[in-house]
DNA sequence: AATGAATGAGTGTTCATTCAT
DNA sequence: GATGAATGAACACTCATTCAT
């Protein structure tokens, strides 16, 4: 029987929702059970606590935005064009995945243990820029930046700006947001006299 | 203006400490109680919810960010000075005002009333910016960005990166973040050859 | 106003009712506020947990009995007579405290520290009794027998035998059954010849 | 009898071990089913449910000392050299399965069916010590005492003591608490002058 | 103005039991 | 015979809010 989609993923995509809609803290496990159609029990058969569910769920989204962006970053390119393959594929993953970035942005700042946890994934994310920024430093293609700075800084200017337009009302122009940014990144706001 | 110490701003204080420390929704009224050293029902008497608790504080601390930051917008400096303040003013408020700073990144995200209230408030922060953008644009110094982008995107910048080191193990050198911050801005990571 | 008899009585009481009648895993909280006319919340106001509010009660029990039996042996008496007034002040007891008594005896054995605890305290009223038997032993009038070994077996006979009756079907004929566990006491079961 | 090492027998040898180290409130069908190495489901296929298995495990132990005791009260002995036996058996008994021991202690106290069922358990072991008492005294050997109040007196006696050491921090010395005991139901603790 | 005892709806979590395979 | 995924009722505990004083 082909029909293994085990309940597991079920209450996987319902706890996106939820989490994303309502925050950690006030998303229930009835919630997730109801969205997910099945008992609350089954969720805490297949998640040891709400802490855990949380945990795989930001693991699995960081992951997917990590690796999704080091797959596009090929050897052979010069650090300028990682640099834009990054600007671009974040924007892109933010559309994606809203539900999920709202989720990065709300739960990742404060001094519990899971939040924590929950920055060093992301942390993990940044290494990449970091990396490209600091080749591009090496490579002489970039200004003498201190790169962890900058890596936060650019991972910041992406993500607020793109959750910005996701939450207000207005359409989401992926190609818009990304020529500006793409801009900013590289240029700043000034003109070269 | 008398200064009463009145329960009222222990009260307001005990709440930024808590709610920074905690979150919105882990923090408890008889945690504030308790910090602001008054019985429950005295912040009842004050304070109709610990929403609306919460949403008073808010609202101050943005005022005090964006008050602060508009006064030392002088007329008669030009865009390129006036933006300088700005990401001078804003990694300093982020030093000073660390708590707040987290209760800001922390529960501007999300679909609830209080939320979309909290992100009108950042919004009117962030129009200092993209009015400077604005003039910038329109006097011909800046790249003709789209200013709500760029508002967002230089808002984004400067608070996850300050964050980023105001809650990481390191020192949080406002001088170092100031200029490479600055550099990233005005001339993005690129080098012009 | 002297009506001052706080919620907190209330809840005692209801609270042995309810660990007599369930033992502490089955009886629940609820069904000690709703015996209590209390709500719920009401008993955590007052205690800090299910396990706290059962240490109090049984303190408060032990502390009943070892007291009681205490203020009745008085300096004067010889061990004898010591011997005896415990004998019917245990039996009389039990016949008082019939429900505490049941707690008594349910929750003292196994591993946990809530039943570490509780051995200790009872452990306090057996100290009673072991000092009673070295006075004899030294007086010369008792046989030279481990003193914590007699003390337990004393306690245990009449623990046993009192609850044993209470928890039939027979009506607690206080008077024959201290008048059995006396001769046993003192002279064993068999006749001197 | 080809003593296959059924799953039956397994499921047996872990609940007695997880009963007596948990109770059987805070033990679990998972426990036990994995201290048997066993699927939960497994049990429930040999056992209608949880009050269930620990009946039969209750049955079979009382069986165990009853029948242990019986075997050893040779018709020819004389009612004192009877009692001495049950003495010396439930001493030793209570050393060999003291993790059963700590359930009889536990689980009998109380209302509930399962209890009631428990004690009549118990009691069939008592008639034991009774019909001894009961032989003794129509012999002319033994004081005229009630004999159920004698029995129960005697197990609780030898109970308490036992467990009293067995779950305390010292070396059960059975031959020591023999000797004790004996002394004890034979002679009490007064010497006769 | 201020208090703090009292409330009860709501939350995460547990666990005996069932049942399709 | 045996399994283990799934269930849902039940429970200990929390906490914003109320109100009599």
């Amino acid at each position: 029987m082909v029909m293994r989609k085990s309940k597991m993923s079920l209450i996987f995509q319902a706890a996106i929702d939820v989490f994303s809609e309502k925050g950690f803290d006030k998303a229930t496990m009835d919630d997730i059970a109801t969205r997910a159609n099945v008992a609350k029990g089954t969720i805490y058969y297949h998640f040891k606590s709400k802490e855990e569910l949380f945990f795989f769920l930001v693991e699995e989204g960081v992951e997917l935005l990590r690796d999704g962006v080091e797959a596009k970053l090929l050897p052979e390119m010069d650090p300028k064009e990682k640099l834009e393959v990054i600007v671009r594929e974040q924007i892109n993953f933010f559309g994606q995945y809203r539900d999920f970035c709202v989720i990065l942005l709300r739960e990742a700042w404060g001094g519990e243990e899971r939040q924590l946890e929950f920055r060093k994934m992301i942390r993990s994310y940044m290494y990449l820029i970091e990396n490209v920024i600091t080749e591009g430093i090496e490579s002489g293609d970039f200004h003498p930046v201190n790169p962890e700075n900058a890596g936060a800084g650019i991972f910041g200017m992406l993500a607020i700006s793109a959750l910005h337009i996701l939450l207000g009302k207005k359409q989401y122009d992926e190609e818009a947001l990304f020529l500006d940014m793409n801009r900013m990144v590289f240029a700043g706001v000034l003109k070269h006299t």
